[in-house]
DNA sequence: AGCAAGATTAGC
DNA sequence: CTAATCTTGCTA
């Protein structure tokens, strides 16, 4: 079954948990892919200095208000999109971002997507940007219903404890924790526990070395 | 109009 | 550890 839209439109860090375990399905004239969320981030309306929304509605993030179980998609670092589904009602801005994918079929297709960086299987999907490239979606992408094909989310199973961690990668909001993942799972993108940091947060680190970030 | 920063990744 | 790479949004 395809998850209705109103599957989405729940707060965004109950989407968030209930997202964990469900497909994500590519169907495309090249054939079809999917993989199941073993990652994710959630990013709320509220009280998120590190959410696209929190510094007000602009053209880019505009999606993010609209109605629930919709894709954003967003370029960054000016190579690699991330995947995000819309949550909340209509007017709240809240998403969740994939992060981490475990591949279940048209893994040839992935690997085909991803060819030239010659991965292995493991390397495919555990990351937003990476799964972004092995699941074909692109640009066009962005504002598009994710309860529709040929861009959707399938219901799945999960049996596989939660665990949780604070978000990857963001200078702003770092410290809330709104990261969760299967516990145990091969395909998670930073393994909890290592400490990484954007360029952003080391610019920031270095022009304050007294300023710990807590 | 110009510039800095960014929800990352791969390669040294 | 750091360059790559380019779009967006803010500042002048």
């Amino acid at each position: 079954m395809i998850l209705s839209q109103n599957f989405y439109q729940g707060s965004t860090q109950k989407v968030a948990k209930a997202l964990l375990g469900q497909i994500l399905v590519h169907e495309t004239p090249h054939g079809l892919s999917s993989g199941r969320i073993v990652e994710v981030e959630a990013y709320l309306p509220k009280n998120d200095p590190g959410c696209h929304a929190a510094r007000g509605k602009t053209p880019r993030n505009s999606v993010i208000f609209g109605p629930p179980g919709h894709a954003y998609v967003y370029f960054c670092y000016g190579n690699h999109f991330m995947f995000n589904v819309v949550t909340e009602k209509e007017g709240v801005p809240g998403a969740v971002l994939i992060r981490g994918l475990e591949p279940i079929k048209g893994l040839e297709l992935m690997v085909q997507r991803r060819t030239r960086f010659e991965s292995h299987e493991l390397g495919l999907t555990n990351g937003p940007g990476k799964l972004v490239q092995a699941m074909g979606i692109q640009r066009e992408h962005n504002r598009k219903p994710v309860f529709k094909k040929p861009l959707y989310l399938m219901e799945g199973e999960r049996k596989e404890k939660i665990g949780v961690t604070t978000r990857i990668g963001l200078t702003e909001g770092a410290d809330l924790p709104l990261r969760f993942y299967l516990e145990g799972n091969g395909y998670i993108s930073v393994k909890p526990g290592a400490d990484r940091f954007s360029p952003g947060m080391k610019k920031k680190l270095k022009s304050s070395p007294l300023k710990k970030a807590v």
